[in-house]
DNA sequence: CCTTAATTTGAACAGTCGTTCAATCTAAAA
DNA sequence: TTTTAGATTGAACGACTGTTCAAATTAAGG
């Protein structure tokens, strides 16, 4: 951290950008598979078509690499959901129930539109949640707009403790990486059963906090 | 798998028991800790205190071991399960939350309990509940004990179907697991609250499973 | 007790790991 | 065009990986 780099001199060429761009996805989509641990350089460096040295060019170590996909999305998905909230907030008065679809609903609705790299990083996030390992990366990409949700169901419910707060935003979002990565779990219990149903998993949630808000207030 | 063991002609020694259970005990601890590719066997055997031959030895290739891991504790907590609802049903009529109840108290009052080999075992098995590549594992550990929960949910609502009740089971063991090793999430989210919180926690998957379940009978 | 099955040791095997680096090639800037 | 920062190659480094096995030790069964 702080480290001084040295200064460009020149931009990046095309081919460069480009060449940078597969490796983090093959990155992203490794270590989302096999977790950091079992993720190789060598596997990385070959799904992206380059050389094992310029994965560290691009991504430096490995930690770094790791660090920089999983912050590389966040931003982004920060983002969506933060515009669904105020644009929600413009047309009508919040409620839990629309606070939790503006949380869950802009994740969702990309991990199942077909992008296999947005269901990887749901992976990736779920990597990072787990383990106390990643503790301070989670807190730099997760926090400022959990927070930020955490605060508006409080501002609607002043009597429950801010634990149980937060509390249930960690089941929702326990709820939701399930929905999208354990979704054949829940294909292995009930065969033949429908697949998506994003509006369920927000009930579900929705439920939840609401009743655990409601009772220690 | 259906490989005949050449059967023993003496009883194992103590001590190669107390050795046994050493290895297999250091290997849930390194297991849950790094991930099946991040454990290595001889973080596993200077744990345990042994050599690493004797790792293969007591617990086969990697990939058994972690099978024998995964296994050994599944069947205790089933029948601890099983019990609860035995017990519960014969003094009152099963309701919802009851039920639930049944399925995750067991298992968080052992996490919560001081046993840190029965956090790690969660830890495990939110590996592989995640992971696509113990599909069978996890079908062959968890799948009678779920499978018995869930008819027991859908004989109380005939009208719902099969995919919900299913959901609704994976939803509540993520928010379980969620309890049990993201607690530091928790904690993280909101400085200076309580802690534990069980009961905050069946009735989150009461509401929620309720939820979806009334609202597509 | 003795026999010998079973356990434990200690070391080696062939690979793979993350990382580093001189040499080479590409292309941005002057 | 020339200069040369930056991108890319290809190979090497030591450390670590899971697995195997002959030899030594332990202790159960007779």
């Amino acid at each position: 951290m702080f480290v001084l780099e040295k200064q460009r001199q020149r931009a990046p060429s095309a081919r460069s950008l480009q060449t940078r761009a597969r490796i983090l996805d093959a990155a992203e989509l490794v270590f989302a598979e096999r977790g950091f641990e079992g993720a190789s350089i060598r596997d990385i460096a070959h799904l992206a078509g380059v050389q094992v040295g310029l994965v560290a060019h691009h991504g430096g170590s490995k930690e770094e690499l790791f660090h920089l996909i999983v912050a590389r999305r966040a931003g982004e998905l920060s983002r969506l959901r933060i515009n669904a909230l105020e644009a929600a907030r413009a047309s009508a008065p919040l409620d839990l129930a629309t606070i939790l679809d503006c949380f869950i609903r802009p994740y969702v609705e990309l991990a199942q539109g077909g992008d296999s790299h947005w269901v990887a990083y749901g992976r990736l996030v779920a990597h990072v949640s787990a383990d106390p390992r990643w503790r301070d990366l989670a807190a730099e990409c997760f926090d400022r707009t959990a927070q930020r949700f955490i605060a508006e169901i409080a501002a609607l419910f002043p009597g429950a403790g801010p634990g149980t707060v937060a509390a249930g935003q960690v089941y929702a979002v326990s709820a939701m990486l399930a929905h999208v990565h354990s979704a054949w779990r829940i294909g292995a219990l009930s065969p033949g059963s429908d697949a998506v149903g994003l509006d369920r998993l927000i009930a579900f949630c929705t439920a939840g906090v609401y009743a655990i808000l409601t009772s220690d207030g």
